[in-house]
DNA sequence: CCATCTGTCTACCAGATGGTAGAGAGTGCG
DNA sequence: CGCACTCTCTACCATCTGGTAGACAGATGG
């Protein structure tokens, strides 16, 4: 009884158009019905698999925290090496990007539910803005971030920076100048500048990198398509 | 039949009401039923004075809209001065911190009818983000800001960052440690650093010097709802 | 063969939704 | 006074909402 590769289960095939919907229209706007056509069956055969629209809905956001979860550790590894700034900012901006659904749908969720998502934040973002803000103090500290930095709220700003980012890029792009096909690049790319160069003393040098070996170089070419 | 001063007309406060829960609950989630209780009439009393809900959010968005016209001159002149960040930054972060609905409004619009929004951007926002890359861009080849910065695209996600920061700024303030009383000075101020260090190759220098630091936030906190 | 379990369906529910019809109430004005 | 105008109301509508009841089909397994 494993999976089917091919086919995804129905399971995963409602919690797919839910994602789609919910970050399209937002919750309250998305029928049960809606996901149910979208998905190609009944209402009452989706409703079998998840009890309540309520409950369907906290299983697309655990899904998405899930896979945030998965890359965590990845990322942590990456931050204790080299090239923390860049792992760290790619880990992050690669994972929204990789589906922008995500991005709307958290930040929906921060619009919509703002009591439940603080709980939400408290447990699964705040160790992890303490991790790095912890790093970025030292290096505050060294002289390498500027020092007016408040590093914790840097850090805080720079996640909504990539969330939010990602999830109005597209549109937002419209406020710029040129074709809409680069806007993306664009964006991101300065996205990350704004980032670093909001937060090095001197952005073209990373944290440790002159006593770096040679393995930065390697790091840095891994990961730029898109 | 001048305005009463002290209670809003009708029209005003269903505008107000309205305004409040698209903010807290989004457009689709906000019944007309639950708008017209709020202002304490019946349902089609509101439909008198708005035909439909569709126009209701239109009337909504457009009056955000003309507030902001009205601060837009006076903003132009400020960025047409040789070094006005700061004016710049204090006109937009005061406009939505006054009222942070306004953010949160404007955030959902984007996510809801994204198609709608970029006619809107390109119309009220884009010409604006001319003008002032236009002057970044001359600041940044005299030197003074990053070289590698691409000044458009940072006055877009400048005004993101603006605005959905101040949207999402109480919840997103949960990942921060210290006390929640303190949250949106602290926000706020690392906010505006960010934007500046991010742009400037010595964020320190302004042509005005502008070293007070709480000067700003005694502009921005006034109202407090709910 | 029968019993059970899983999953999908049709038919239905009570309540909410956006919106309409039309009856007044209050005011201003000739 | 009567007429018109503005505004609010009660009563109602068709449609949609999330959710339920229960029939039925196809496997599974004794």
């Amino acid at each position: 009884m494993p999976d089917g590769d091919k086919t995804p289960s129905v399971r995963d095939q409602i919690l797919d158009e839910a994602t789609r919907l919910f970050a399209a229209q937002g919750f309250g706007a998305t029928s049960v019905q809606a996901i149910a056509e979208a998905v190609g069956i009944r209402k009452p055969s989706l409703l079998y698999h998840f009890e309540s629209k309520e409950l369907l809905r906290d299983a697309v956001l655990e899904r998405i925290l899930a896979r945030w979860n998965e890359l965590l550790p990845g990322l942590l590894v990456a931050a204790a090496k080299e090239d923390r700034f860049d792992g760290v900012m790619n880990a992050l901006t690669s994972f929204f990007l990789e589906d922008p659904d995500r991005a709307r749908l958290l930040l929906r969720e921060v619009l919509d539910r703002p009591t439940e998502l603080r709980a939400m934040l408290v447990k699964h973002v705040r160790p992890w803005v303490a991790v790095v803000s912890d790093q970025l103090e030292r290096a505050r500290r060294d002289g390498f971030v500027h020092a007016d930095a408040d590093v914790e709220a840097y850090a805080v700003h720079v996640i909504h920076l990539v969330v939010g980012g990602v999830a109005v890029m597209e549109t937002m792009g419209a406020a710029l100048g040129g074709r809409s096909s680069v806007t993306r690049e664009r964006m991101t790319k300065e996205l990350v500048r704004l980032a670093r160069a909001g937060l090095f003393v001197d952005p073209r040098r990373t944290t440790r990198s002159e006593r770096s070996e040679s393995a930065r170089s390697e790091r840095a070419g891994s990961k730029r398509n898109k």
